[in-house]
DNA sequence: CTCCAGTAGTTCGTGCTAAGAACTATGTAT
DNA sequence: ATACATAGTTCTTAGCACGAACTACTGGAG
């Protein structure tokens, strides 16, 4: 089995709670005064620190998509381009203190919102809910552009 | 409860998921010579055609950002604009032969890419996984993008 | 019938996103 | 020292998304 007929019900609810998750996304984020990946960038950078390449991997994008990117966060000052004293041609992109700010309200406001869309479901489903997500997730390794744990 | 800690869960793993699928649907689309937007508007038109009204809404979008879409796609030959013979003001976005074919093979491909992502999950989760997701997104009432029960 | 408010779409201007190719500068191995 | 690889940027092209202003048509109210 596995290629059959009701995997659409899979498959549907995969893109359709995508497209939700966009949506909620879309909105916290205009809603900030952020664009989607401005947002993402922000949330991103909240765990660490990163190099245009370790960005671009994480986000899935070319470096000279990249630049642009940073160069409008930091025209925004959310985002410092620090370079690495170790290898004078890298560069780390660090959260300005406003950028911080602004990244944890942003985080917050997304995950209470995101929260919302499992908000009719019973506790035990939506664990249940989780931990599906989490396996599907963990087996297709997806960058952490979210946060994993509450590590504050 | 609800608004507690462990929601973190759910969170990362809708957001996260979400990003999973964005990211098969972007590089499926690629594939097909098409970017996102006008895949997912192919996605919409093969249930039927829309007026630009019905499809901005469906998609989320401003209808001054779908003459752009739509004009695109029609360069491309993927699409048609019939004007709408009962009220001379409105058009129906109408997908050509050529734009069917590519509907379908792409949204076949994208199926597949999708599903894949939950082959690792023997067949009762996927299930469960599907009923949850089928819940949370009608909860939302998340527009149908992406194609409800198998109707050909 | 006429006027007028509302609806369907388009146009225009702005800013953002994404990619590839060509380039600069630095690092590394031989 | 040469030569190759790596980190980022620049430039060009194409597309996306929005709001404001606009055109064209519709459907009522007088």
């Amino acid at each position: 089995m596995g290629k059959h007929g009701e995997d659409l019900g899979v498959v549907a609810g995969l893109v359709r709670a995508s497209f939700l998750v966009n949506a909620v996304y879309a909105e916290s984020a205009r809603e900030y005064g952020l664009t989607v990946q401005q947002g993402q960038l922000l949330c991103v950078l909240m765990g660490r620190p990163y190099g245009m390449g370790d960005l671009g991997a994480t986000l899935g994008l070319e470096k000279s998509s990249l630049t642009g990117l940073v160069d409008r966060a930091v025209r925004r000052g959310l985002v410092r381009r620090e370079s690495d004293p170790d290898d004078r041609r890298a560069v780390r992109v660090v959260l300005t203190a406003e950028g911080r700010d602004l990244a944890e309200d942003f985080y917050a406001a997304t995950c209470r919102r995101v929260a919302d869309l499992a908000d009719g479901l019973p506790a035990a489903d939506r664990e249940k809910l989780a931990a599906l997500l989490g396996r599907v997730v963990r087996e297709n390794q997806v960058p952490t552009v979210f946060l994993d744990a509450v590590q504050r």
